[in-house]
DNA sequence: AAAATTTGACCTGT
DNA sequence: ACAGGTCAAATTTT
């Protein structure tokens, strides 16, 4: 909807443009500093705000790739680029984000603590859904795998304590990242569009979300693909 | 209205 | 010719 201004669709062809010119600003662009890969659950929360430019569906893969730039691409010239692809569709979905080039801009870092938030939180959330999907089974099958009831109880009990510890981060950095669109995800998004809970700062004394968040660090297993 | 995303066209390397 | 990466007009969201 929006604009309508006159311009049916069809032509939104780019006019040629010189070759020679764009040749050169590619080349210029492929000076390329560093590559890293890693694999996370929370590719859009990494600390920094990414501007999304593309996306491509990449042969063999069943997700496509997106293409983002740092959103202070223009205002500071920051070379820093990523792409990210789900790599399956488990829940939580794990991604792979290929990271371009390193920040050279200032004040586009949120911090770990938040953006690490949000990831605990989604991979909390998957958690509790498995808990709960077993538990359920466990009560229906009779017989059980030897839990009893206080374990079952326990195992709520914990999982949403650490859920409402988590839900702090979601208030206001979510809204910076960019949307997603994958299909695994989006069914999930629901939880960032709503920053219903206050801001209260995880407690390190709680041995319970600290057991949580000591293994789930942004970077899973990083592997450095290329340098120089 | 401004900012961000979507998406087909375009460019480059292989 | 094909695949991957980027551009930019159109569209959507804030």
């Amino acid at each position: 909807m929006a604009g309508s201004s006159g311009s049916s669709n069809g032509d939104h062809k780019r006019p040629l443009q010189d070759c020679s010119s764009y040749a050169q600003e590619h080349a210029k662009k492929r000076v390329r500093i560093s590559t890293r890969a890693e694999h996370t659950y929370a590719p859009y929360h990494d600390g920094y705000q990414w501007r999304k430019y593309g996306q491509k569906m990449i042969r063999g893969n069943t997700y496509p790739r997106c293409y983002y730039r740092c959103t202070f691409h223009q205002d500071h010239g920051c070379p820093a680029t990523k792409h990210v692809e789900q790599t399956n569709s488990q829940d939580p979905p794990l991604f792979r984000v290929i990271y371009t080039n390193e920040h050279t801009c200032s004040g586009n870092y949120v911090s770990d603590y938040m953006a690490s938030s949000i990831h605990i939180q989604q991979i909390a959330d998957a958690s509790l859904r498995k808990a709960e999907m077993e538990i359920s089974s466990l009560t229906h099958c009779g017989a059980g795998h030897g839990l009893i009831k206080e374990e079952k109880d326990a195992i709520v009990s914990s999982l949403l304590t650490v859920i409402n510890g988590c839900d702090v981060a979601t208030s206001d950095v979510g809204h910076a990242a960019v949307q997603e669109n994958t299909p695994a995800l989006m069914a999930r998004n629901s939880y960032e569009a709503t920053p219903s809970v206050s801001p209260v700062p995880l407690e390190a004394s709680d041995e319970l979300k600290m057991d949580f968040v000591e293994p789930l660090d942004l970077g899973w297993f990083i592997e450095y693909t290329q340098t120089g």
